[in-house]
DNA sequence: CCACATAATCTTTTT
DNA sequence: GATTATGTGG
C-alpha cells in the first residue's frame, strides 16, 4: 500500500512480478507455490525483510520456521544481509529448535521439566525395547525398530496414546501397541525426556490445553513465514494453524510436486487443501525458473505431469534451449560407473568444476559403486549425507557421559557406559540396579548409589560401582570450576574412555581418537555444557568444507534445494527407482512420491541432467537383471536422447543384443505382473515395463539346500548358460537359488531365473 | 563376563 | 557382500 506512492527499494527491484506479489501481500493467509527454482528462498527472505523494513513489524513479532538447520541458517544470513543485525532478533528456525525454545518455559505444564533430555533415534528405540521385553512380546516378531516407527507415525499425526484409532493398533504386537505406546510416553516423562515427535506434540498439546499461553504467543508471533510446507506433518499443521489462528498472518511457501517425505509423515494434503484450511487465502504461483534449460524444465514436466492430485504449475524460462536429457542403458552398475566417470573426466578436461557436478542416487547403497570408481580414477568427491558425526559409536558414548554429568537421572546414558569402558559390571549388576530402582521409584544413579551400601552385589562390581559413581561425582563438582570443553577431556581420559580406543588394535580405533578430539574442540564454541548438549541433539549434522572442489554423491532426498550443473541419476530401474518397497508399501501413492522424487532428481540439473539404467545389477550380493525404468517411458521423448550406441557394450563376449536377450529371456521364466493399474502399457519401442519378483527364499537356510532338481529343473551338475558369466555347472539348488561354478567367473550365487540349460 | 561364531538384514532419514 | 545383532561356549 505504502509501495505506490514511494519509489521501489533496491531489495524489491530484482523480483519478477509473481515474487513481488508474493513480498507484497502481507495481510492474511498466503500460499506461494514455488516450483523448483523460481527463487523460493529470496521471496522469503525478501519477504521477511521487508515485514521489517516497512515496520509492520518488530523481529520479534516474527516467527520463521524452516525443517533444515542449514535452511534457517541460510534465511537468517541472508536477511541480516539486507536488514543487519535485527536479523538476529527474529525467531527463525526449525520447527524442531522453536518447540524447544517455547516448551523450556512452560516445561511443567506438560508434565516435563524445563532442563529436559532429547532423545535420540537410538536411544528411543532402546528404550521402547526394554518395554516390549517387558511386556514379554517377542521382540523378534515385532521388532523395537518397526514398533518404534510406528509410533512416530502416530506422532507425527499428533495422535497421543488415548486418541490412536482402536483399528490402528488391532493386530500389531498382540494388540498391545497402544499400550506399549502409552507406558512409552510414561516412561519418557519419568526421565525427563522427550523425543523428537514430543516436541511437537507437547507444543501442540500445550497450547490447546493453556489458552493463555497460547494468547502470549499470539500476541508475540504477528506474521509468520513456513518454508517447505509441503513437508508438513499434522502435528506441524495443527501447531502453525493454533498459532496463526489470531493474526491470519501466515504464508507458507512450497511446492506440492517436490513432497518426498510422505514416508515420514510429511502430508502432501496440507498444501493441497490450504485455501481451505485458511480461509480467503492468496495463492500466488511462482513458474519462472531460473535454474534450468527448457529441455531439462520440459523433461521433468512432462514426468510429473503423470501425477494425479497435484495443484499444477506450468514452469517457463527464457533461457536457450541446452542440451536434451540423455538416457544411457548400459551392461551392469559396473559399467554404469565407469561411463559416469569417463563423462566427469570429460568434464573436468572442459574446465568444469566438479562442485558443479552430482551423482544423484536413490538409496545410499548405491552409492559405494561410484565411490570406487572414483576412487581409482582419482577423482576428489564427497558423499554427502553419510554417516554423522554425532552418531558415531565413540561420540555417542562421550556425550553419554557428559549427558550424566549434566542430568544424573539420564538412565539411558547411564546404560550405555556403565560398562564402557569394561569395569565388570555387567546384565547382573544392571538387573539388580533397575529393581532397586524400580521398587524405589528412582533413577539408575541413585538406586546403584544405593546399592554400594549395601551387601547385596560382589565385592568386585560393588566396588566398581562406588568408584564410578564417586567419579561422576567428582566431574560434576569440577564442572563449577572448570571449562566444560576442559572437563569433557578430563571425563574422557579418566574414566579410561579414551585408553580403551589407544588400546583397540582395529583400523578405526584411531580415527575414533581423532573424532573424540574434534568433539572436544567443538565444544569450546558453546557457553555451557547443557547449550552444546542441546545443539547436538537438535543439530545432527556435518560441517562440510567448502574450501575443495570435490563432486558430490547422495541420495535424492539429500539433494532437494541442491542444484548442480550437471546431475547425474543412475539406476533408473524397476525395483530400485521406482524403489519396490515403496511400492508395495503405498501403492499408487508411493508411485507418485518416487516420481516426485525422479522430478527433484532432475530439477537439480541447471545445464545437463545424464539419466542411467543397467540391465544387471548385483543386489545384495546376487545377481538380477532389470528393467528400465518406468519413469524412463514417462519422458517426453522430444526432450531426450537415447544414447545406446553398441560400443558401449565392451568387448566381443558382449555383442548381445542386450535388451532382447536379457529382458525377453526375463519375460519367459518371469511374466510381466500387473501392479495396481500403474503399467504404461507400451513404449515406443513396444516394450512392455514389468514388475520385478522378489526373491523367495521363505525363510531356507542355505545349509538345507538339496541336490534334488527344483521346480524350473535345475540340479546338481547341471551345465548351465549366464550372460555374464558364460558356462558353469551347478554346485547347489536352494529354491530359486543356486550357487553355480562358472568355467571363467568362480562360483557366484544366482537367481535360477538368469541362467539358461545347456 | 567376554570373545568369538553364526544368523539376519539390507529405502529414503531435514529434526 | 558387508555390516550388525544375537547366541553360545569358555
Amino acid at each position: 500500500m505504502s509501495m505506490t506512492s514511494t519509489p521501489t527499494p533496491p531489495y524489491l527491484q530484482n523480483l519478477n512480478a509473481a515474487q513481488r506479489q508474493a513480498v507484497e501481500t502481507l495481510d492474511g493467509p498466503v500460499l506461494v507455490l514455488a516450483g523448483a527454482g523460481t527463487g523460493k528462498t529470496r521471496v522469503l527472505t525478501t519477504r521477511l525483510a521487508h515485514l521489517l523494513i516497512t515496520g509492520r513489524a518488530r523481529p520479534w513479532n516474527i516467527l520463521a520456521v524452516t525443517f533444515t538447520n542449514k535452511a534457517s541458517r541460510e534465511m537468517r544470513e541472508r536477511v541480516a544481509a539486507i536488514i543487519g543485525p535485527a536479523a538476529e532478533q527474529v525467531w527463525l528456525g526449525t520447527f524442531h529448535a522453536i518447540c524447544v525454545r517455547i516448551l523450556r518455559r512452560h516445561a511443567e505444564l506438560v508434565g516435563l521439566k524445563s532442563n529436559f533430555t532429547i532423545l535420540d533415534a537410538d536411544d528411543q528405540v532402546r528404550l521402547l525395547k526394554q518395554l516390549i521385553q517387558a511386556e514379554g512380546i517377542d521382540d523378534k516378531r515385532w521388532p523395537a525398530r518397526v514398533l518404534m516407527g510406528v509410533i512416530q507415525r502416530w506422532k507425527d499425526r499428533a495422535l497421543t496414546p488415548d486418541r490412536v484409532p482402536a483399528e490402528d493398533a488391532m493386530d500389531l504386537a498382540g494388540g498391545k501397541i497402544a499400550q506399549l505406546y502409552r507406558q512409552y510416553q510414561e516412561r519418557l516423562l519419568t526421565l525427563n525426556a522427550a523425543d523428537f515427535g514430543d516436541l511437537m506434540l507437547h507444543c501442540v498439546d500445550l497450547f490447546q490445553k493453556h489458552p493463555e499461553v497460547l494468547a502470549e504467543y499470539h500476541d508475540r508471533f504477528r506474521y509468520m513465514l513456513v518454508d517447505e510446507y509441503q513437508d508438513t506433518n499434522v502435528a506441524q499443521y495443527l501447531w502453525l494453524r493454533l498459532l496463526a489462528q489470531k493474526s491470519k498472518n501466515i504464508c507458507c511457501v512450497g511446492d506440492d510436486d517436490q513432497s518426498i517425505y510422505g514416508w515420514r509423515g510429511a502430508e502432501v494434503g496440507n498444501i493441497l487443501k490450504f485455501e481451505k484450511d485458511f480461509p480467503g487465502a492468496a495463492v500466488i504461483r511462482l513458474e519462472q525458473n531460473y535454474r534450468s534449460t527448457p529441455h531439462i524444465l520440459a523433461a521433468a514436466s512432462g514426468l510429473i505431469a503423470r501425477n494425479e492430485g497435484r495443484l499444477g504449475k506450468t514452469l517457463w524460462t527464457d533461457v536457450d534451449a541446452g542440451e536434451k536429457v540423455t538416457v544411457r542403458g548400459v551392461w551392469d552398475g559396473e559399467e554404469e560407473a565407469r561411463v559416469v566417470g569417463e563423462e566427469v573426466e570429460a568434464l573436468q578436461r572442459k574446465d568444469h568444476l566438479l562442485a558443479q557436478i552430482a551423482v544423484l542416487v536413490r538409496a545410499g547403497f548405491q552409492t559405494r559403486e561410484f565411490e570406487e570408481r572414483f576412487i581409482t580414477l582419482g577423482v576428489p568427491y564427497r558423499v554427502v549425507g553419510g554417516p554423522r558425526f554425532y552418531e558415531r559409536l565413540e561420540i555417542r558414548d562421550a556425550i553419554a557421559y557428559l549427558r550424566l554429568i549434566a542430568q544424573p537421572d539420564d538412565d539411558l546414558a547411564f546404560e550405555r557406559i556403565v560398562n564402557t569402558p569394561r569395569r565388570g559390571l555387567g546384565d547382573a549388576t544392571l538387573q539388580a540396579a533397575h529393581q532397586v530402582a524400580r521398587s524405589q521409584g528412582t533413577s539408575l544413579m541413585v538406586a546403584c548409589r544405593y546399592l554400594v551400601e549395601t551387601d547385596e552385589l560382589k565385592p568386585k562390581p560393588r566396588k566398581a560401582l562406588g568408584d564410578l559413581i564417586r567419579d561422576f561425582d567428582r566431574w560434576r563438582a569440577e564442572l563449577e570450576h572448570m571449562p566444560h570443553a576442559e572437563l569433557a577431556q578430563l571425563v574422557l581420559d579418566e574414566s579410561g574412555y579414551t585408553a580403551m580406543w589407544q588400546a583397540d588394535k582395529s583400523v578405526e580405533a584411531p580415527g575414533r581418537l581423532e573424532n573424540l578430539k574434534e568433539l572436544v574442540n567443538a565444544m569450546q564454541e558453546f557457553e555451557s555444557l547443557a547449550g552444546f548438549l542441546e545443539h547436538i541433539s537438535l543439530v545432527m549434522e556435518n560441517a562440510e568444507d567448502a574450501s575443495i572442489d570435490q563432486l558430490s554423491i547422495m541420495t535424492l532426498h539429500s539433494a532437494k534445494g541442491l542444484e548442480f550443473d550437471t546431475v547425474f541419476l543412475p539406476g533408473w530401474e524397476e525395483g530400485v527407482f521406482p524403489n519396490q518397497r515403496a511400492l508395495d508399501e503405498s501403492g499408487a501413492s508411493g508411485l507418485e512420491e518416487e516420481r516426485r522424487l525422479a522430478y527433484v532428481g532432475i530439477t537439480r540439473a541447471r545445464k545437463k541432467a545424464n539419466i542411467s539404467f543397467a540391465a544387471n545389477r548385483r543386489v545384495h550380493g546376487l545377481w538380477q537383471s532389470a528393467l528400465p525404468s518406468r519413469f524412463i517411458s514417462e519422458l517426453p521423448t522430444e526432450h531426450v536422447e537415447q544414447v545406446t550406441e553398441g560400443g558401449l557394450f565392451g568387448g566381443a563376449q558382449r555383442q548381445t543384443d542386450w535388451g532382447a536377450a536379457t529382458w525377453s529371456g526375463r519375460y519367459a521364466s518371469n511374466p510381466p505382473r500387473e501392479s495396481g493399474g500403474y503399467f504404461e502399457a507400451n513404449t515406443a519401442q513396444g516394450r512392455r515395463f514389468a514388475r520385478r519378483e522378489a526373491p523367495t527364499l521363505e525363510g531356507v537356510p542355505y545349509s538345507v539346500a538339496t541336490n534334488k532338481p527344483n521346480a524350473a529343473g535345475f540340479q546338481r551338475g547341471s551345465r548351465v548358460f549366464h550372460q555374464k558369466f558364460g558356462m558353469g555347472t551347478v554346485r547347489l539348488v536352494d529354491a530359486d537359488k543356486l550357487e553355480i561354478d562358472f568355467d571363467k567367473a568362480g562360483t557366484k550365487k544366482v537367481l535360477a531365473t538368469f541362467v539358461e540349460k545347456k
